[in-house]
DNA sequence: GAATAATTCAAACGTTTGATTGAATCGGAT
DNA sequence: ATCCGATTCAATCAAACGTTTGAATTATTC
């Protein structure tokens, strides 16, 4: 007969993740949920407490998926199924929306609920993408860099979803429903980031130990670019600050 | 003598980009300015038209960076003076720092203050990036193309400002330290960039036209991966869902 | 310096917030 | 039927919220 404790997640995970924690009013949750205004307090305590369960659910009930590659499998399609993932994640808009939703806001503006969701979902993530980014390197290419390669992946997916209202009106309507497509963006993606991952590569193997191996592309070093923002005493270009007050 | 009006805000800003719109009271802005409650609503009628105002002159003196690139600048320069202004813009803690954050959360909930946030400085620095990508592309690049990359660009810049404490998480503090350095950063993310575009101009001249030419890479259609989710009948890589529900 | 407008102030307004109470109701075990 | 713990309910709490008031103070104009 926890009926009702159910409910309030379910309602409250909703609303949380919609208005965030201080819009998020109990009489609120409570009346969507048709349950008393005491029940927050018989069943949790108070207002934080539903809020962590509320998170809590919603990252145990996304699951945490466990790829089994076949052994034949390129590195390129592992990628390719990985992000194809975290695209349907980000964009899909079941029913448990709210449960990705509320995830993110829990990263973006971590509270005390972000250590778990960190722990029990985001890094278990995060390693397998790891892996997967790993193998394209050489085998003692640094840690450091195999992360911001993955950084450099999830980002990708992440703008979607963050931005999405934001791209809209940067792109228009028209365009932002073509561009909001759940396969051609995973495709898109990944083109990318394996062009990215493979520069890294080349970067590396040619860069790293003067193996005598000439670099298949002009090597582009940006500290040697004059646009760089770091090449201290390059004056090119020149960037002028055109602020502009309004009144 | 509208010093009072001016330090409002400049502390609810800082506030506001702190806490968000509703965890700020106006209580705690006016203390910390100095003046009197009732200056709210002398000077701003009331909260929300003192917020929209933080965030009009956070973006007005921020400043939309003109670039003005010498005739003989290569792309790749153009690109890699973009990357890098941005992420020093995402990752600076100078003292004004609060106009990128309270930006920030304009954009990723965005509320009255957005449509001006974006047209005046959003959209400007967007057109900006998408004409430098666009130097890289074919002539007759559907725009939509070159959008997306622009997105891909801008993504791995935001991530480091808006995951910053996940990232913390992820890595570890050793990490994280030399992970958000602004030179290096710039750095990797041009490179990953440079390496996505490159990808992208490929796939279009091999894959638009069948002018003939061979693919130099071997072409990698995310649809044959049988990794991707939208390859309906394919059954590899099984994914086990494996929930883990916590007591 | 007097008159007038602009600004600041302490105090309180009415409302809403999260939290709490104690009685009422329910569900099964005896 | 009766009891007792579990749960729900209407009602209310004090605190905090954004807002408003009207007098006091300061700046500006004549």
């Amino acid at each position: 007969m926890d009926d009702t404790r159910q409910k309030l997640i379910d309602v409250a995970g909703q609303v949380f993740s919609e208005k965030g924690f201080e819009a998020t009013t109990v009489r609120e949750v409570c009346q969507l949920a048709g349950v008393n205004i005491a029940a927050i307090h018989y069943h949790f305590g108070d207002k934080e407490r539903l809020y962590i369960e509320a998170v809590k659910y919603a990252h145990c009930h996304q699951g945490v998926v466990k790829f089994d590659w076949p052994a034949n499998c390129l590195p390129e399609q592992k990628l390719a199924g990985m992000i194809g993932h975290m695209v349907q994640m980000m964009l899909a808009d079941d029913a448990p929306s709210w449960h990705i939703e509320l995830m993110m806001r829990e990263l973006a503006r971590p509270t005390n609920a972000c250590q778990a969701l960190v722990e029990e979902f985001i890094s278990p993530m995060f390693a397998q993408l790891l892996s997967i980014v790993s193998e394209f390197l050489p085998v003692n290419a640094p840690l450091i860099d195999r992360q911001r390669l993955a950084f450099s992946v999830v980002a990708q997916c992440l703008l979607y979803r963050y931005h999405r209202p934001i791209g809209r009106l940067l792109v228009g309507e028209e365009t932002f429903q073509k561009m909001f497509d759940m396969e051609e963006t995973a495709r898109q993606i990944t083109a990318f980031s394996l062009g990215g991952i493979l520069a890294a590569v080349t970067a590396m193997t040619s860069g790293s130990a003067q193996e005598g191996k000439a670099p298949a592309e002009p090597n582009l070093d940006v500290d040697d670019f004059p646009g760089s923002q770091f090449s201290r005493n390059s004056a090119l270009p020149s960037t002028s600050h055109q602020t502009q007050v309004q009144p």
